[in-house]
DNA sequence: TTTCGTTATATCCAATCAAATATAGCGATT
DNA sequence: AATCGCTATATTTGATTGGATATAACGAAA
């Protein structure tokens, strides 16, 4: 018997979603390049669905996740804010305990 | 404040989805109207797409779900076995054990 | 043997979603 | 002023999804 339970978070603000994994993922992509075009690069998807998804993401939230600079050296780029970065390591830690509370609770049936 | 967090679960056997909300939802509507017909009436979705659910469901499992009669009178119908109303149970069961507990582990985070 | 409502399945069409493409604006650096 | 890589956005094309429709098989009961 190979089941395994699976689960998706994510956090709803005023009803609409604010923060899933995949914006998660782009905001550490983000993080990590600098760019939103360069994170878009890494995660092969397209430019415009990154563009919706980090605009969506700040639409939403209620204080800056990221500082974009548009023109100049190397032309610009978008960065995360503090408030940005922490909302990374929260979320993912509240993955990771949901994922683990899972687990344990597959392992308390066995009537499957 | 009003975040709120959000979940979904689901469970894999061997990789592919084997039962998650919307499956369940059509097996308690297969329960309550003893047909697959009626449940997607019920439903409102189309008889196609609450076939394919109930097919993937069956196809997965290592014991059967539903038992189905054609013809007949009444026409037929399809039925949960008692594996199938267990499935239901242990599902929706771990689903608001799930959501308790992501409303607890919200609770802590107060730098939201 | 005719009727009935169901399961089962194929086909066509509409709608939705995402990818690709194109174009424009930006501003520090050169 | 020219360049560069990025943000920003519209449009077009392609793929996938789901609905609607049509048809057949089934078998107990009348």
């Amino acid at each position: 018997m190979n089941y395994k339970i699976k689960s998706r978070i994510w956090i709803e603000l005023d009803g609409e979603e604010f923060l899933g994994e995949g914006k998660v993922k782009l905001l550490k992509a983000i993080d990590n390049t600098g760019s939103l075009s360069k994170a878009a690069k890494t995660m092969k998807i397209s430019y415009k669905k990154a563009w919706h998804l980090l605009d969506a993401v700040n639409n939403s939230a209620k204080k800056p996740v990221t500082v974009k600079s548009i023109g100049g050296k190397g032309g610009g780029g978008t960065k995360l804010t503090v408030y940005g970065k922490s909302l990374i390591v929260n979320f993912e830690e509240m993955n990771e305990k949901c994922w683990k509370f899972l687990d344990v609770q597959l392992e308390n049936i066995k009537s499957l």
